[in-house]
DNA sequence: AAAAAAATATGATATTTATCAGTTTTTAGT
DNA sequence: ACTAAAAACTGATAAATATCATATTTTTTT
Protein backbone atom coordinates (compact mmCIF):
# COMPACT_ATOMS: atom_id res chain seq x y z
CA UNK A 1 0.00 0.00 0.00
CA UNK A 2 1.69 3.07 -0.66
CA UNK A 3 1.82 6.08 1.59
CA UNK A 4 0.36 9.26 0.61
CA UNK A 5 3.08 11.79 2.23
CA UNK A 6 5.63 10.08 -0.51
CA UNK A 7 3.65 10.28 -3.08
CA UNK A 8 4.51 12.67 -5.36
CA UNK A 9 0.82 12.72 -7.57
CA UNK A 10 -0.48 15.15 -5.04
CA UNK A 11 1.90 18.23 -5.77
CA UNK A 12 -0.11 18.43 -9.32
CA UNK A 13 -3.76 18.73 -6.99
CA UNK A 14 -5.23 20.40 -3.97
CA UNK A 15 -4.09 18.11 -2.05
CA UNK A 16 0.02 19.44 -1.72
CA UNK A 17 -1.50 21.63 1.09
CA UNK A 18 -1.87 19.09 2.98
CA UNK A 19 0.56 19.00 6.08
CA UNK A 20 2.42 15.46 6.89
CA UNK A 21 0.01 14.49 9.29
CA UNK A 22 -3.01 14.68 7.25
CA UNK A 23 -1.04 13.11 4.74
CA UNK A 24 -1.02 9.65 7.00
CA UNK A 25 -4.12 10.39 7.82
CA UNK A 26 -5.42 10.03 4.33
CA UNK A 27 -3.14 6.92 3.40
CA UNK A 28 -5.01 4.96 6.67
CA UNK A 29 -8.52 5.82 5.03
CA UNK A 30 -7.32 5.61 1.31
CA UNK A 31 -7.97 2.70 -0.86
CA UNK A 32 -6.06 1.97 -4.79
CA UNK A 33 -7.52 0.75 -7.19
CA UNK A 34 -6.39 -0.60 -11.04
CA UNK A 35 -9.88 0.84 -13.37
CA UNK A 36 -9.50 -1.21 -17.09
CA UNK A 37 -9.92 0.97 -20.30
CA UNK A 38 -13.66 1.36 -20.99
CA UNK A 39 -14.77 0.73 -17.12
CA UNK A 40 -17.46 3.33 -15.72
CA UNK A 41 -15.84 4.99 -12.56
CA UNK A 42 -19.25 6.51 -12.22
CA UNK A 43 -22.40 7.85 -13.57
CA UNK A 44 -24.58 10.84 -13.93
CA UNK A 45 -26.89 10.59 -11.08
CA UNK A 46 -24.80 8.48 -8.92
CA UNK A 47 -23.41 10.02 -5.14
CA UNK A 48 -19.57 9.64 -5.51
CA UNK A 49 -18.92 9.77 -1.85
CA UNK A 50 -15.37 10.88 -2.52
CA UNK A 51 -12.62 11.84 -4.53
CA UNK A 52 -9.96 10.09 -7.04
CA UNK A 53 -6.89 11.09 -6.95
CA UNK A 54 -5.37 10.20 -10.69
CA UNK A 55 -1.97 8.32 -10.28
CA UNK A 56 -2.02 6.91 -13.93
CA UNK A 57 -4.34 6.31 -16.96
CA UNK A 58 -6.50 9.38 -18.46
CA UNK A 59 -10.88 9.20 -17.68
CA UNK A 60 -12.91 10.65 -19.99
CA UNK A 61 -15.21 13.29 -18.49
CA UNK A 62 -19.27 13.67 -20.06
CA UNK A 63 -22.61 13.98 -20.27
CA UNK A 64 -25.34 12.36 -22.22
CA UNK A 65 -27.48 15.23 -24.27
CA UNK A 66 -31.24 14.96 -24.62
CA UNK A 67 -30.53 13.52 -28.37
CA UNK A 68 -28.72 10.71 -26.69
CA UNK A 69 -24.93 11.60 -27.56
CA UNK A 70 -22.82 11.80 -24.83
CA UNK A 71 -21.11 15.25 -25.02
CA UNK A 72 -17.09 15.24 -23.29
CA UNK A 73 -16.93 17.75 -21.45
CA UNK A 74 -13.01 17.16 -19.42
CA UNK A 75 -10.02 14.51 -19.80
CA UNK A 76 -8.56 13.78 -16.52
CA UNK A 77 -5.63 13.02 -16.05
CA UNK A 78 -2.80 11.90 -14.20
CA UNK A 79 -2.22 14.21 -10.98
CA UNK A 80 -6.05 15.54 -11.86
CA UNK A 81 -8.70 15.06 -8.98
CA UNK A 82 -12.33 13.99 -9.98
CA UNK A 83 -15.31 13.84 -7.75
CA UNK A 84 -14.27 17.12 -6.54
CA UNK A 85 -16.94 19.12 -7.72
CA UNK A 86 -20.18 17.12 -6.73
CA UNK A 87 -18.57 16.86 -3.43
CA UNK A 88 -18.31 20.27 -2.76
CA UNK A 89 -21.99 20.77 -3.84
CA UNK A 90 -23.19 17.95 -1.63
CA UNK A 91 -24.99 16.56 -4.50
CA UNK A 92 -25.61 13.24 -6.92
CA UNK A 93 -22.95 13.85 -9.85
CA UNK A 94 -23.57 15.82 -13.13
CA UNK A 95 -21.41 13.61 -15.06
CA UNK A 96 -20.33 10.44 -15.45
CA UNK A 97 -16.10 9.18 -15.91
CA UNK A 98 -15.43 6.55 -18.10
CA UNK A 99 -11.74 4.87 -18.47
CA UNK A 100 -9.59 5.77 -21.71
CA UNK A 101 -6.70 3.69 -20.33
CA UNK A 102 -5.86 1.91 -17.85
CA UNK A 103 -6.24 3.61 -15.00
CA UNK A 104 -4.30 3.66 -11.05
CA UNK A 105 -6.60 6.00 -8.70
CA UNK A 106 -6.72 6.36 -5.17
CA UNK A 107 -10.06 6.87 -3.75
CA UNK A 108 -10.38 9.05 -0.26
CA UNK A 109 -13.64 9.12 1.08
CA UNK A 110 -15.93 12.31 0.99
CA UNK A 111 -15.57 12.25 5.29
CA UNK A 112 -12.02 13.10 4.97
CA UNK A 113 -11.97 15.34 1.93
CA UNK A 114 -14.84 17.13 3.99
CA UNK A 115 -12.53 17.10 7.33
CA UNK A 116 -9.82 18.94 5.38
CA UNK A 117 -11.45 21.58 3.73
CA UNK A 118 -13.31 22.50 7.24
CA UNK A 119 -10.22 22.47 8.71
CA UNK A 120 -7.65 23.72 6.40
CA UNK A 121 -8.01 26.98 5.07
CA UNK A 122 -4.55 25.95 2.51
CA UNK A 123 -6.63 23.23 1.34
CA UNK A 124 -9.76 24.76 0.54
CA UNK A 125 -8.17 27.48 -0.75
CA UNK A 126 -6.08 25.55 -3.51
CA UNK A 127 -9.73 23.52 -4.25
CA UNK A 128 -10.74 27.02 -4.73
CA UNK A 129 -7.85 28.24 -7.03
CA UNK A 130 -8.46 24.94 -8.94
CA UNK A 131 -11.89 25.07 -9.17
CA UNK A 132 -11.38 28.76 -10.68
CA UNK A 133 -8.93 27.58 -13.22
CA UNK A 134 -11.36 24.29 -14.37
CA UNK A 135 -14.15 27.58 -14.75
CA UNK A 136 -11.93 29.42 -17.31
CA UNK A 137 -11.30 26.83 -19.03
CA UNK A 138 -15.06 25.73 -18.66
CA UNK A 139 -15.66 29.20 -20.25
CA UNK A 140 -13.52 28.96 -23.27
CA UNK A 141 -14.87 25.52 -24.36
CA UNK A 142 -18.67 27.42 -24.16
CA UNK A 143 -16.80 29.90 -26.48
CA UNK A 144 -15.10 27.79 -28.68
CA UNK A 145 -18.45 25.42 -29.03
CA UNK A 146 -20.45 28.32 -29.79
CA UNK A 147 -18.14 30.09 -32.39
CA UNK A 148 -15.71 28.18 -34.12
CA UNK A 149 -16.76 25.45 -37.14
CA UNK A 150 -16.42 21.71 -36.21
CA UNK A 151 -13.45 21.70 -38.60
CA UNK A 152 -11.41 24.29 -36.27
CA UNK A 153 -12.59 22.68 -33.13
CA UNK A 154 -11.35 19.37 -34.34
CA UNK A 155 -7.83 20.57 -35.08
CA UNK A 156 -7.89 22.71 -31.73
CA UNK A 157 -8.48 19.04 -29.95
CA UNK A 158 -5.33 17.32 -32.19
CA UNK A 159 -3.33 20.05 -31.54
CA UNK A 160 -4.48 20.14 -27.40
CA UNK A 161 -3.74 16.68 -27.35
CA UNK A 162 -0.37 17.07 -28.58
CA UNK A 163 0.80 19.48 -26.32
CA UNK A 164 -1.09 17.97 -22.95
CA UNK A 165 -0.13 14.50 -23.74
CA UNK A 166 3.09 14.85 -26.12
CA UNK A 167 4.29 12.05 -29.09
CA UNK A 168 6.19 8.61 -28.92
CA UNK A 169 8.66 7.49 -31.01
CA UNK A 170 7.14 7.61 -34.12
CA UNK A 171 5.61 11.01 -33.54
CA UNK A 172 1.97 9.25 -32.50
CA UNK A 173 0.11 11.22 -30.06
CA UNK A 174 0.29 9.19 -26.46
CA UNK A 175 -3.52 8.83 -26.49
CA UNK A 176 -5.68 7.17 -28.27
CA UNK A 177 -9.07 7.90 -29.09
CA UNK A 178 -11.84 6.12 -30.94
CA UNK A 179 -13.41 8.63 -33.48
CA UNK A 180 -16.29 8.44 -31.55
CA UNK A 181 -14.54 10.18 -28.79
CA UNK A 182 -13.20 12.96 -31.23
CA UNK A 183 -16.80 13.46 -32.16
CA UNK A 184 -18.36 13.72 -28.70
CA UNK A 185 -14.97 15.85 -27.46
CA UNK A 186 -15.97 18.15 -30.94
CA UNK A 187 -19.40 17.80 -30.10
CA UNK A 188 -20.39 16.42 -33.90
CA UNK A 189 -21.62 13.21 -35.64
CA UNK A 190 -19.06 10.45 -35.57
CA UNK A 191 -19.77 10.70 -39.28
CA UNK A 192 -18.37 14.40 -39.61
CA UNK A 193 -15.47 13.75 -37.51
CA UNK A 194 -14.70 10.41 -39.39
CA UNK A 195 -15.06 13.20 -42.28
CA UNK A 196 -12.94 15.84 -41.51
CA UNK A 197 -10.13 13.55 -40.11
CA UNK A 198 -9.85 12.04 -43.70
CA UNK A 199 -9.67 15.51 -45.06
CA UNK A 200 -6.96 15.99 -42.70
CA UNK A 201 -4.93 13.61 -43.75
CA UNK A 202 -5.44 14.11 -47.57
CA UNK A 203 -4.39 17.41 -47.28
CA UNK A 204 -1.07 15.77 -45.49
CA UNK A 205 -1.83 17.78 -42.02
CA UNK A 206 -2.43 14.46 -40.04
CA UNK A 207 -1.48 10.71 -40.62
CA UNK A 208 -2.96 7.64 -38.78
CA UNK A 209 -2.37 3.79 -38.27
CA UNK A 210 -5.65 2.50 -36.75
CA UNK A 211 -6.63 4.72 -34.28
CA UNK A 212 -3.50 6.06 -33.73
CA UNK A 213 -3.00 9.84 -35.03
CA UNK A 214 0.23 11.48 -36.17
CA UNK A 215 0.41 15.05 -36.60
CA UNK A 216 2.34 16.13 -39.80
CA UNK A 217 1.50 19.92 -39.77
CA UNK A 218 0.40 21.61 -37.06
CA UNK A 219 1.22 25.10 -37.81
CA UNK A 220 -1.73 24.59 -41.08
CA UNK A 221 -3.59 23.08 -38.11
CA UNK A 222 -3.62 26.18 -35.89
CA UNK A 223 -4.50 27.88 -39.22
CA UNK A 224 -7.93 26.39 -39.95
CA UNK A 225 -11.08 28.13 -40.93
CA UNK B 1 -23.75 55.63 2.52
CA UNK B 2 -25.52 52.10 3.10
CA UNK B 3 -23.64 49.56 5.39
CA UNK B 4 -23.08 45.75 4.35
CA UNK B 5 -24.07 44.38 7.65
CA UNK B 6 -27.85 45.96 7.26
CA UNK B 7 -27.66 44.72 3.68
CA UNK B 8 -29.70 41.92 3.10
CA UNK B 9 -28.11 41.44 -0.49
CA UNK B 10 -25.39 39.49 1.25
CA UNK B 11 -28.01 36.46 1.77
CA UNK B 12 -27.93 35.62 -1.84
CA UNK B 13 -24.38 35.02 -2.06
CA UNK B 14 -20.75 34.10 -0.39
CA UNK B 15 -20.81 37.38 1.34
CA UNK B 16 -23.33 35.45 3.65
CA UNK B 17 -20.61 33.89 5.52
CA UNK B 18 -18.97 36.84 7.19
CA UNK B 19 -19.88 38.21 10.71
CA UNK B 20 -20.61 41.23 12.07
CA UNK B 21 -17.43 42.50 12.40
CA UNK B 22 -16.07 41.58 9.07
CA UNK B 23 -18.98 43.22 7.76
CA UNK B 24 -18.40 46.73 9.53
CA UNK B 25 -15.07 46.54 8.39
CA UNK B 26 -16.33 45.66 4.45
CA UNK B 27 -18.55 48.55 5.07
CA UNK B 28 -15.46 51.24 5.32
CA UNK B 29 -13.84 49.89 2.37
CA UNK B 30 -16.20 49.38 -0.03
CA UNK B 31 -17.35 51.71 -2.60
CA UNK B 32 -21.28 52.12 -3.88
CA UNK B 33 -21.80 52.75 -7.97
CA UNK B 34 -24.42 53.54 -10.06
CA UNK B 35 -23.83 52.07 -14.00
CA UNK B 36 -25.46 52.84 -16.95
CA UNK B 37 -27.25 51.01 -19.06
CA UNK B 38 -24.35 49.85 -21.57
CA UNK B 39 -21.51 50.70 -19.46
CA UNK B 40 -18.53 48.80 -19.82
CA UNK B 41 -17.64 47.55 -15.74
CA UNK B 42 -14.01 46.02 -17.19
CA UNK B 43 -13.12 44.28 -20.51
CA UNK B 44 -11.21 40.56 -21.01
CA UNK B 45 -7.39 41.23 -19.73
CA UNK B 46 -8.43 43.73 -17.24
CA UNK B 47 -7.23 43.80 -13.89
CA UNK B 48 -10.37 43.77 -11.20
CA UNK B 49 -8.77 44.58 -8.10
CA UNK B 50 -12.08 43.28 -6.48
CA UNK B 51 -15.53 42.36 -6.19
CA UNK B 52 -18.94 43.67 -7.19
CA UNK B 53 -22.03 42.78 -5.36
CA UNK B 54 -24.33 43.61 -7.48
CA UNK B 55 -27.33 44.83 -5.40
CA UNK B 56 -29.63 45.72 -8.46
CA UNK B 57 -29.58 45.23 -12.35
CA UNK B 58 -28.64 42.57 -14.65
CA UNK B 59 -24.84 42.47 -16.75
CA UNK B 60 -23.51 40.04 -19.34
CA UNK B 61 -20.16 38.55 -19.04
CA UNK B 62 -18.65 37.62 -22.55
CA UNK B 63 -15.87 36.30 -24.39
CA UNK B 64 -15.05 37.57 -28.05
CA UNK B 65 -14.10 35.36 -29.79
CA UNK B 66 -11.70 34.83 -32.74
CA UNK B 67 -14.42 35.37 -35.40
CA UNK B 68 -14.89 38.75 -33.79
CA UNK B 69 -18.32 37.46 -32.23
CA UNK B 70 -19.07 38.43 -28.42
CA UNK B 71 -19.94 34.97 -26.82
CA UNK B 72 -22.08 36.06 -23.80
CA UNK B 73 -21.43 32.66 -21.40
CA UNK B 74 -23.72 34.09 -18.11
CA UNK B 75 -25.86 37.04 -16.56
CA UNK B 76 -25.02 38.10 -13.53
CA UNK B 77 -27.81 39.48 -11.63
CA UNK B 78 -28.88 41.11 -8.54
CA UNK B 79 -27.11 38.88 -5.37
CA UNK B 80 -24.20 37.81 -7.58
CA UNK B 81 -21.04 38.77 -7.05
CA UNK B 82 -18.76 39.78 -10.25
CA UNK B 83 -15.27 39.27 -10.63
CA UNK B 84 -14.40 36.51 -8.00
CA UNK B 85 -13.22 34.07 -10.82
CA UNK B 86 -9.78 36.20 -12.01
CA UNK B 87 -9.79 37.34 -8.31
CA UNK B 88 -8.86 33.85 -6.84
CA UNK B 89 -6.87 32.82 -10.02
CA UNK B 90 -4.79 36.16 -9.04
CA UNK B 91 -5.04 37.06 -13.24
CA UNK B 92 -6.53 39.49 -15.44
CA UNK B 93 -10.28 38.69 -16.51
CA UNK B 94 -10.72 36.12 -19.09
CA UNK B 95 -14.25 38.02 -19.60
CA UNK B 96 -16.04 41.49 -19.82
CA UNK B 97 -18.64 42.69 -18.16
CA UNK B 98 -21.32 45.28 -19.76
CA UNK B 99 -24.15 46.68 -17.76
CA UNK B 100 -27.71 45.48 -19.87
CA UNK B 101 -29.51 47.57 -17.33
CA UNK B 102 -29.16 50.31 -15.18
CA UNK B 103 -27.39 48.99 -11.78
CA UNK B 104 -26.06 49.40 -8.42
CA UNK B 105 -23.59 47.61 -7.44
CA UNK B 106 -21.15 47.73 -4.40
CA UNK B 107 -17.15 46.98 -5.08
CA UNK B 108 -14.99 45.46 -2.41
CA UNK B 109 -11.46 45.87 -2.77
CA UNK B 110 -9.55 43.11 -3.55
CA UNK B 111 -6.88 43.27 -0.55
CA UNK B 112 -10.09 43.06 2.07
CA UNK B 113 -11.71 40.17 0.08
CA UNK B 114 -8.07 37.93 0.27
CA UNK B 115 -8.22 39.06 3.85
CA UNK B 116 -11.56 37.27 4.16
CA UNK B 117 -10.70 34.09 2.09
CA UNK B 118 -7.62 33.58 4.02
CA UNK B 119 -8.77 34.15 7.32
CA UNK B 120 -12.68 32.65 7.30
CA UNK B 121 -12.89 29.33 6.14
CA UNK B 122 -16.91 29.83 5.86
CA UNK B 123 -16.05 32.17 4.05
CA UNK B 124 -13.76 30.39 1.33
CA UNK B 125 -16.24 27.12 1.58
CA UNK B 126 -19.45 29.66 0.37
CA UNK B 127 -17.31 30.72 -2.21
CA UNK B 128 -16.12 26.83 -3.45
CA UNK B 129 -20.00 26.01 -3.41
CA UNK B 130 -20.81 28.99 -5.32
CA UNK B 131 -18.03 28.54 -7.88
CA UNK B 132 -18.63 24.88 -7.91
CA UNK B 133 -22.30 25.71 -8.60
CA UNK B 134 -21.20 27.74 -11.40
CA UNK B 135 -19.17 24.97 -13.30
CA UNK B 136 -21.63 22.69 -13.08
CA UNK B 137 -24.17 24.98 -14.58
CA UNK B 138 -20.87 25.98 -17.31
CA UNK B 139 -20.50 22.08 -17.92
CA UNK B 140 -24.24 22.58 -18.80
CA UNK B 141 -24.27 25.33 -21.19
CA UNK B 142 -21.17 23.23 -22.46
CA UNK B 143 -23.41 20.46 -23.66
CA UNK B 144 -26.36 22.24 -24.92
CA UNK B 145 -24.16 24.75 -27.39
CA UNK B 146 -22.58 21.30 -28.70
CA UNK B 147 -25.49 19.07 -28.82
CA UNK B 148 -28.56 20.84 -29.33
CA UNK B 149 -29.86 22.97 -32.41
CA UNK B 150 -29.93 27.07 -32.31
CA UNK B 151 -34.01 26.80 -32.30
CA UNK B 152 -33.40 24.80 -29.36
CA UNK B 153 -31.21 26.84 -27.41
CA UNK B 154 -33.13 30.25 -28.06
CA UNK B 155 -36.32 28.36 -26.76
CA UNK B 156 -34.22 27.53 -23.84
CA UNK B 157 -32.97 31.11 -23.43
CA UNK B 158 -36.48 32.41 -23.40
CA UNK B 159 -37.52 29.67 -21.09
CA UNK B 160 -34.83 30.55 -18.96
CA UNK B 161 -35.36 34.14 -18.96
CA UNK B 162 -38.77 33.70 -18.10
CA UNK B 163 -38.20 31.97 -14.74
CA UNK B 164 -35.21 33.91 -13.78
CA UNK B 165 -36.43 37.05 -14.14
CA UNK B 166 -40.23 36.60 -14.44
CA UNK B 167 -43.08 39.03 -16.62
CA UNK B 168 -44.85 42.44 -16.00
CA UNK B 169 -48.36 43.09 -15.94
CA UNK B 170 -48.76 43.05 -19.20
CA UNK B 171 -46.99 39.18 -19.80
CA UNK B 172 -43.24 40.71 -20.91
CA UNK B 173 -40.34 39.21 -20.13
CA UNK B 174 -38.67 41.43 -17.10
CA UNK B 175 -35.30 41.68 -18.89
CA UNK B 176 -35.02 43.25 -22.32
CA UNK B 177 -32.29 42.48 -24.55
CA UNK B 178 -31.28 43.34 -28.00
CA UNK B 179 -31.54 40.63 -30.69
CA UNK B 180 -27.68 40.68 -30.83
CA UNK B 181 -27.62 39.57 -27.45
CA UNK B 182 -30.01 37.01 -28.38
CA UNK B 183 -27.72 35.83 -30.77
CA UNK B 184 -24.52 36.07 -28.55
CA UNK B 185 -26.21 34.08 -25.78
CA UNK B 186 -27.59 31.57 -28.34
CA UNK B 187 -23.94 31.45 -30.38
CA UNK B 188 -25.75 32.55 -33.63
CA UNK B 189 -25.92 34.94 -36.53
CA UNK B 190 -27.76 37.86 -35.19
CA UNK B 191 -30.22 37.39 -38.40
CA UNK B 192 -30.44 33.64 -37.68
CA UNK B 193 -31.91 34.36 -33.99
CA UNK B 194 -34.10 37.35 -36.01
CA UNK B 195 -35.12 34.58 -38.12
CA UNK B 196 -36.29 32.41 -35.53
CA UNK B 197 -37.67 34.56 -33.28
CA UNK B 198 -39.84 35.92 -36.13
CA UNK B 199 -40.97 31.92 -36.68
CA UNK B 200 -42.15 31.65 -33.37
CA UNK B 201 -44.22 35.16 -33.16
CA UNK B 202 -45.33 32.82 -36.26
CA UNK B 203 -46.24 30.25 -34.61
CA UNK B 204 -48.05 31.64 -32.10
CA UNK B 205 -45.33 30.53 -29.58
CA UNK B 206 -44.88 34.54 -28.28
CA UNK B 207 -45.32 37.89 -29.09
CA UNK B 208 -43.20 40.99 -29.42
CA UNK B 209 -43.40 44.84 -28.41
CA UNK B 210 -40.54 46.38 -29.85
CA UNK B 211 -37.69 44.85 -27.87
CA UNK B 212 -40.19 43.14 -25.54
CA UNK B 213 -41.15 39.72 -25.53
CA UNK B 214 -43.71 37.54 -24.57
CA UNK B 215 -44.18 33.79 -23.63
CA UNK B 216 -47.49 32.45 -25.11
CA UNK B 217 -46.95 29.24 -25.23
CA UNK B 218 -44.02 27.76 -23.08
CA UNK B 219 -45.30 23.84 -23.47
CA UNK B 220 -44.83 24.23 -27.15
CA UNK B 221 -41.33 26.12 -26.42
CA UNK B 222 -40.34 23.16 -24.51
CA UNK B 223 -41.13 20.84 -26.89
CA UNK B 224 -38.88 22.41 -29.90
CA UNK B 225 -36.49 20.22 -31.49
C1' DA C 1 -9.20 -19.70 -37.64
C1' DA C 2 -13.88 -18.46 -38.36
C1' DA C 3 -17.77 -15.83 -37.18
C1' DA C 4 -19.83 -11.99 -35.12
C1' DA C 5 -19.67 -7.49 -33.60
C1' DA C 6 -17.90 -3.05 -33.53
C1' DA C 7 -15.51 0.68 -35.57
C1' DT C 8 -14.14 3.15 -39.55
C1' DA C 9 -15.05 4.93 -43.97
C1' DT C 10 -17.51 7.08 -47.93
C1' DG C 11 -21.31 8.65 -50.95
C1' DA C 12 -25.79 10.80 -51.59
C1' DT C 13 -28.91 13.78 -49.84
C1' DA C 14 -31.49 16.65 -46.51
C1' DT C 15 -31.34 20.05 -43.11
C1' DT C 16 -29.46 23.71 -40.61
C1' DT C 17 -27.06 27.79 -40.31
C1' DA C 18 -24.22 31.66 -42.19
C1' DT C 19 -23.54 35.26 -45.28
C1' DC C 20 -24.62 39.05 -48.14
C1' DA C 21 -27.59 42.55 -49.71
C1' DG C 22 -31.03 45.45 -49.06
C1' DT C 23 -35.44 47.43 -46.62
C1' DT C 24 -38.01 49.00 -42.81
C1' DT C 25 -38.45 50.32 -38.13
C1' DT C 26 -36.83 52.14 -33.87
C1' DT C 27 -33.87 54.92 -31.07
C1' DA C 28 -30.98 58.78 -29.84
C1' DG C 29 -29.34 63.34 -30.40
C1' DT C 30 -29.93 68.13 -31.51
C1' DA D 1 -40.01 67.39 -34.48
C1' DC D 2 -36.29 66.19 -37.54
C1' DT D 3 -32.31 63.76 -38.75
C1' DA D 4 -28.82 60.38 -38.40
C1' DA D 5 -27.58 56.19 -36.66
C1' DA D 6 -28.58 51.86 -34.97
C1' DA D 7 -31.38 47.90 -34.70
C1' DA D 8 -34.63 44.82 -36.59
C1' DC D 9 -36.14 42.39 -40.41
C1' DT D 10 -36.46 39.61 -44.91
C1' DG D 11 -35.03 37.22 -49.11
C1' DA D 12 -31.69 34.80 -51.83
C1' DT D 13 -28.01 31.99 -51.76
C1' DA D 14 -23.89 29.56 -50.08
C1' DA D 15 -21.64 26.79 -46.81
C1' DA D 16 -21.54 23.68 -43.00
C1' DT D 17 -23.27 19.78 -40.84
C1' DA D 18 -26.50 15.83 -40.05
C1' DT D 19 -28.61 11.83 -41.57
C1' DC D 20 -29.18 7.62 -43.91
C1' DA D 21 -27.43 3.86 -46.40
C1' DT D 22 -23.96 0.83 -47.21
C1' DA D 23 -19.14 -0.97 -47.68
C1' DT D 24 -14.88 -2.07 -45.64
C1' DT D 25 -11.75 -2.85 -42.01
C1' DT D 26 -10.56 -3.98 -37.34
C1' DT D 27 -11.45 -6.10 -33.03
C1' DT D 28 -13.49 -9.44 -30.12
C1' DT D 29 -15.48 -13.76 -29.18
C1' DT D 30 -16.03 -18.49 -29.76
Amino acid sequence: MSKCEQCIIRQFNALRALQKDDLIRLSGCKTTHTIKKGEIIFEEGDNVNGVYCIKDGVCKLSKLSANGKDQIVKLVVRGDLLGQRSLISDEASNLSAVAINDMQVCFIPKHEIIHDLTHNINFSLEMLKDMAEELKLADKVIVDMAQKSVKQRLAETLLYLQTNFGEDDNGFLNIVLTRDDYANIVGTATESAIRILSQFKKEGLISTEGKQIKIDDSKALKLIE
